[in-house]
DNA sequence: CGCAAAATTGAACCCAATCAATGTTCGTGG
DNA sequence: CCACGAACATTGATTGGGTTCAATTTTGCG
């Protein structure tokens, strides 16, 4: 890895307060790696060989079963992922791919493992970390089985806009079946969807979304500060 | 805390290798508590006081929105609950109430974060407890989103012989709302599913489920390692 | 301009929740 | 020991949210 992106990683929560002498041993194993977009990194049922952190691009985790495949959760910089398999030491219950051409650092999982038992700042960060994530899919589980389709998708429009500089006006960045997938629907699903929130001050034109009607918008998605971001 | 109590509670897994000096100080400030059935314990948005470890009975972890609610997990002994909360200081995001006379231990919220500083031990075995919830959590969430009702059910009969002694032959000790709340489905679809799975191996009569076919119980219930257990 | 991919629209269908009615079980008190 | 009531369980009918399949329109790009 070069010095400017050991930089890069140094700078990461994960490890601000970790000794020099434990980042050296934990980076000097390390890797940054690109790959471009829909290259499969990690394989569900396989055993964790690295703890793998998203550092440019965006990845999504998902699983399969019986020839059916669900999205669980879409990552964006800086986050880790597949923690909790590197920490017990058993097969990932996911498997993840690219979705976008993505910059990951690699760390292999035995290095992972040696420094937490040495490294207290290390173990706060990770169990910080892992207790973040562990928060993130309580979120995206209640936000499944307490909201309808239609009120998922409103909910996004509300945080993508806050995102996005709460102009009021969000410009699509991926297409929209993408969308849909992370919004645990399909296209055409969507399309009728957008089609609904027509009637709570959302217009829309193409990958142009216009909230033209916070407050109807927000009466009906309902935005719930245990539920979202 | 009655010596006996401390003993059982010195015994856990999280507490298996903490110093004795640690131990002494996280029990100083912990009780154990009894309950009666249908106590709720803790409500989400409040923020956590203590760590919660289900010693005797069970509890059901539910989230609330817009006058709907979900049953999110059912936990049984010996499990922490709202560990994540605990360590990053954040409001709970689930609520939990007993749904049977309950014993729980409970651990102030600042002592916890102090040992775990200090020890080691107690935070490697707290890291590994909160890593194994997060897998339980995928798991589930696997479990809700790649099977129909049907299939849950069938799949949680297969568990539950096997916890009964793998005689082919269960006798609930829980009603059947119950059973339907814990498998994410109303009374009236248990009966359904129940009557459903007789053209796949499974006779029932009241409280008594009998597998007669093996073979085809698991042909339909398609268990995986990834999801189940 | 023309093609391929993406997006939309309509129709049929599936799964599960809800509502309503009926049947069953079980505990209690006469 | 039986009778009764209340909770639990089952069954049927209806509804709603969502997927799938098919057809069509739009978009973007060579």
């Amino acid at each position: 890895m070069r010095q400017a992106e050991a930089d890069l990683v140094r700078a990461l929560p994960l490890f601000e307060n970790v000794s020099e002498k434990h980042f050296d041993e934990l980076m000097s194993t390390a890797f940054l790696q690109r790959f471009p977009q829909g290259v499969t990194l990690i394989r569900e049922g396989d055993l964790p060989d690295f703890l793998h952190i998203v550092v440019e691009g965006s990845v999504e985790l998902f699983a399969t079963h019986d020839a059916h495949e669900t999205a669980l959760d879409i990552l964006e910089p800086v986050t880790t992922f597949i923690l909790a398999a590197v920490i017990r030491d058993e097969v990932y219950l996911k498997s993840a791919r690219t979705l976008t051409p993505a910059q990951i650092l690699m760390i292999p999982a035995a290095a992972v493992r040696a420094v937490f038992d040495r490294d207290a700042a290390f173990a706060r960060a990770l169990v910080n970390e892992l207790a973040m994530r562990y928060r993130c899919v309580v979120r995206s589980l209640k936000n499944e089985k307490l909201r309808n389709s239609t009120e998922r998708l409103a909910n996004w429009i509300l945080q993508e806009d806050a995102h996005q500089g709460g102009k009021g006006q969000i410009a699509l960045t991926i297409d929209k079946r993408t969308l849909a997938s992370r919004l645990g629907m399909t296209p055409e699903n969507l399309s009728r969807n957008l089609a609904q929130l027509a009637k709570h001050g959302v217009v829309t034109s193409g990958p142009q979304f216009i909230i033209s009607d916070v407050a109807a918008l927000r009466e009906f998605a309902k935005p719930n500060s245990l539920i979202d971001q």
